[in-house]
DNA sequence: TTGTATTGGA
DNA sequence: TCCAATACAA
């Protein structure tokens, strides 16, 4: 027996537009812990890794780990049927081959019910070592948005540079080059618009922009965006949710001998 | 040496909407005088004429007279990645066959630079003599592209009338025919809003209303738009830009004998 | 709450 | 290619 209780269900909501068009399909994972999703794109070259912990929910109920395999298109549409304000319940009963999604409006005057089959995944839960990254930036997550949006307009891949003074994103295409620079820059009004640098050491780094603008989905998650970056290792983009956990991509940067792939 | 710095970049981002899909290859003339661009519509019907005046920028630089040919699309493309609130900064070297635009947001804190190919453009360019005109209505730039949409769905061409009372425009179609008259008026409450006719003589002329939806492209760039006819001289559609000085459209009318070209 | 920008559809 | 509906920002 499974229920979860979540006042604040336009989270889920966002979660699943976040994710829905980088993975068709995934395996949701519930324990005692909390509830999470790890599944490579499609292409089988990002990752997407998603935890909501237990303590976030108003009630969590678990009974025995159990793995949910689901399509996240016919979820995200299930989803779009609650309302912002709606409290989201998830719940399965044991053995079931079902899920069902119960949406109360604030008022409790509406209070809907979907049900959804469960389907196999293939899934293959990769451990993601703990890693010390050579930079971590923060900024606005609109604002790494409109960088990523921007570039893409001028060519396929982003070369993202940090120093002490700040990040630099760099793409080039037939029309022409481009660079934008964000500076390290802390006195602001609202601690949301700052954009910090933590860096151990320098570090440039390239990147397919395309993944980067489907990472940029889980913009309305959070006011704020983590980009941790080390030679050799993944990006790992980051949306804090609020009291929750978080939503996470990881990207392998591309190796500069490699070919463009056309 | 060429460096041109306006601080209103929106502006820049405002004239390109507006031209991009009238004309897609130009040259943009700079001189001590300004920074000013006269082309033909790709199907060599209407005349785009653009002025910058060089006090209207906050910076400006321009050693000597040159002419930089440019895709108006890619140019269109790059200004699309600077915010409205940015500074915009045009620059080129001396011989060199790119342009570079610089965006400093208005914190200063995001710093790009995009760097585009200059290109060759067969310019033409044609002397406009100042004329005398029969009829000028000043009208709000909103009004007349509402009026040259509506128009639009009901026929292909439109009838500009102008006597002491007001404009007509006049358009019939399959479906029926159409009449819009505005009066003159001037006692509104704020001045953009009037409509204002100066006459020496009443003026009937003929035109294209394809042309007419593509010059409302520049409603943006001002609140009130100009237009100023003659019969046998090309309509002028004015979009003043605030302190530093217009985007014209010129279109001659059909003559009365004309088949319609299919 | 309004106006604008973006996205999806005709 | 253009327009409408929607989502977002001011």
């Amino acid at each position: 027996m499974l229920e979860l209780r979540l006042v604040q269900g336009s989270l889920l909501k966002k979660v699943l537009e976040a994710i829905k068009d980088l993975v068709t399909d995934a395996n949701f994972d519930c324990s005692a812990t909390g509830f999470s999703l790890q599944a490579m794109d499609s292409s089988h070259v990002a990752l997407v890794s998603l935890l909501l912990r237990s303590e976030g929910f108003e009630h969590y109920r678990c009974d025995r780990n159990i793995s949910m395999g689901m399509n996240l298109n016919n979820m995200a549409k299930m989803l779009k049927c609650a309302g912002n304000d709606d409290i989201i319940t998830l719940k399965a009963d044991d053995g079931s081959d079902t899920v069902t999604f119960m949406f109360e409006s604030p008022t409790q005057d509406k209070i809907s019910d979907f049900e959804m089959k469960l389907m196999d995944v293939d899934s293959e839960h990769l451990g993601i070592p703990e890693a010390e990254y050579h930079a971590i930036v923060r900024m606005p997550s609109t604002e790494f948005a409109r960088i990523c949006k921007d570039l893409s307009s001028i060519g396929d891949t982003v070369v993202i540079s940090v120093t002490k003074e700040g990040v630099k994103f760099s793409t080039s295409g037939d029309i022409g080059t481009a660079n934008v620079v964000c500076r390290q820059n802390t006195t602001v009004d609202k601690p949301e618009d700052a954009t910090i640098v933590e860096m151990n050491e320098p570090v440039s780094l390239t990147f397919a922009l395309r993944y980067f603008n489907s990472f940029t989905k889980g913009t309305p998650l959070s006011n704020t965006v983590t980009i941790s970056l080390s030679s050799e290792l993944p990006v790992v983009v980051e949306y804090k949710i609020a009291e929750m956990g978080h939503l996470r991509f990881y990207l392998a940067p591309k190796i500069e001998e490699d070919d463009e792939e056309k």
